[in-house]
DNA sequence: GTAACTTACTTGTATAGACAACCCTGTACA
DNA sequence: TGTACAGGGTTGTCTATACAAGTAAGTTAC
C-alpha cells in the first residue's frame, strides 16, 4: 500500500470517470466487485466500499445477483435554506429590526384547528411580528404555536430574539412543508408593509412538526418588489 | 447468526433510539466501535459499519482519534422537486393541453446577455409557450436557450413534447437557480392568462447549466389563484 | 415440451485480524 | 519547569475469507 490515494477512492474515481466520459452510459453495467478487486488488486472489500459509496451518492445502482448498473439521471431538486429572516437581512449587509404587533393566547378556527389537527376551540399561542430591513417592512410574520410544545412562548421578548431562533433553540422541527403563492394584499396589511396600490405579495405558508404532532403554522407575507426567494438546484 | 434482523441494522436502531429518547443529546459522546462490538458480539467492522451509515445520515460525527459524537441539529432545508408541468398537472388528475405562442431564433438583449453570460447581440432560440390545466392557463413559459447545445430546438413540435421533457432528454442539466417572486402581471399577459384585474402573478426565474455553461433561461409565469408551490422540509 | 435441478456468477452480510493516523494524558528526563 | 516521549484509546483503511441470497442459463429427468 505504497499508494498515495487510498484505494477505494482510486477505484471511485475509476468508475466515476468511466460514466463522466460515457464509457459507460445510463443503465449500462459496470465491472463486478470482483472484477474492480483484481483490477486494482484489492480485495473484494475495499471494492466493495467503492462501489456501495457511489451507490448511496446515487451514481450507480446495485442488484442483488445481478451486478452495479450506472443510475439514469434523476430529477433535479431545488433546495432552499430555512433560516432566520434577522439573520438573512444581515446577510445581506442591512440593519434588521422588528416590531411585536401582537402576542397573545387565542382559539383555533375552523382554518387552524385542520392545520393543528386539533379540534376548534382549542387553546393557541399567536404573534405577529413585522420585521424591517433598514426600516423598510420586508416580512409580517403571523404565528400559531402548539402551547404543549412552548408553554413560555408569551413570556419571550421577541424584539430581542426572533421567534424562529427561540422556537428552534427550544425544540427543533423535525419536519415541515411549505406552500407559496401570490396574492394582493388586503388594505391593513398593505399599510402595514408599506406597500404601493399595484404591488402583490409573496405568501408563504409554513407547517412544522416536532416529532408527531403539528407544532406551528406561520403565515410570512412579503412585498413582491422588496422580497425574492432564490434557491440552488442539484440532483 | 440466527438474527432475523440484521446486525448493523440492530446496532443502528440501538444508536437511534438512544438518541431519539434523548440518552444521548447533541454532542454527547457515543459508545466505541470496540464496545459497540463486543455489546453486540459481533466484529468490530459490523459496529463500524452501522456508526458509518449514520454519519453519512447526519445523525452523528466521528474524529479520529476522539470518537463519535450525536450531530447537532441542522437547519431545515426545503426541497422541491423540478418537474415538467405536463406531468404535474397529469399528476393532480387534470387534463393538460398547451399552446405554442411562438418559436424563434433571437438575439440577446442586454439582460440576456448578462444571464447567460454572453456579449449582447448573440444568437439565442427563444419560444414562448401557455400551460393548461383542464383548459385553464395555469403556466406562461417564456424559454431562452443556448443553440450551441440544443441546436435543433426550433425544429422541435412542443405541443407534442414539452420543452423541458425535450431539452433534459438531450442535455439534462447539472446545475440550477431559481429566483421566485410576486407581482402584478401586464395587460398582455393577464389577458393570456386569463386572470382577473385584482389576481396576482407567481413568477419564478430559473436558470440552468450544463457544465459550466449557461444552458437556458426561463421565466415562468402563474397566475397566483391557480397555483401553488409546495415543498417539504428534512434535515 | 416442461418442470426440476445444477452451476456459475452476482451482490449482501459478517468475521477476525492488522496496521495507520490521530488524540489525550501521564511520566520521565533535561 | 518545561519538553519529549510512551502508552492506551479512538477512528480510518485494508485484507482474506466465508456463507447467504438472488439471477440467469444450461442440463437433466420425466
Amino acid at each position: 500500500m505504497s499508494q498515495t490515494t487510498l484505494q477505494y477512492e482510486r477505484i471511485k474515481a475509476f468508475v466515476l470517470s468511466g460514466i463522466e466520459d460515457s464509457t459507460w452510459a445510463p443503465g449500462a453495467r459496470l465491472p463486478s466487485e470482483n472484477q474492480l478487486a483484481s483490477q486494482f488488486s484489492s480485495s473484494r472489500m475495499t471494492a466493495n466500499r467503492a462501489i456501495k459509496e457511489l451507490e448511496a451518492e446515487g451514481v450507480v445502482e446495485r442488484i442483488q445477483g445481478k451486478g452495479t448498473f450506472v443510475a439514469p439521471p434523476r430529477p433535479l431538486q431545488s433546495v432552499l435554506q430555512i433560516q432566520g429572516i434577522d439573520e438573512e437581512v444581515r446577510a445581506r449587509g442591512s440593519e434588521y429590526s422588528c416590531r411585536v404587533i401582537h402576542l397573545k393566547a387565542t382559539t383555533a378556527t375552523v382554518g387552524l384547528g385542520q392545520k393543528f389537527q386539533m379540534s376548534v376551540g382549542s387553546k393557541l399561542f399567536a404573534s405577529s411580528i413585522l420585521h424591517l430591513e433598514n426600516g423598510a417592512p420586508v416580512q409580517l410574520e403571523r404565528r400559531w404555536v402548539r402551547p404543549s410544545i412552548w408553554h413560555d412562548f408569551l413570556e419571550q421578548d421577541f424584539s430581542e430574539r426572533t421567534p424562529h431562533e427561540y422556537l428552534m433553540g427550544r425544540n427543533p422541527f423535525t419536519r415541515g412543508e411549505h406552500t407559496i403563492e401570490a396574492r394582493l394584499p388586503n388594505s391593513r396589511d398593505r399599510r402595514m408593509l408599506e406597500m404601493g396600490p399595484s404591488d402583490a405579495c409573496l405568501l408563504i405558508y409554513r407547517r412544522t412538526w416536532v416529532r408527531r404532532t403539528v407544532a406551528s403554522y406561520v403565515q410570512l407575507l412579503h412585498p413582491g418588489n422588496r422580497f425574492q426567494l432564490t434557491t440552488s438546484m442539484t440532483r
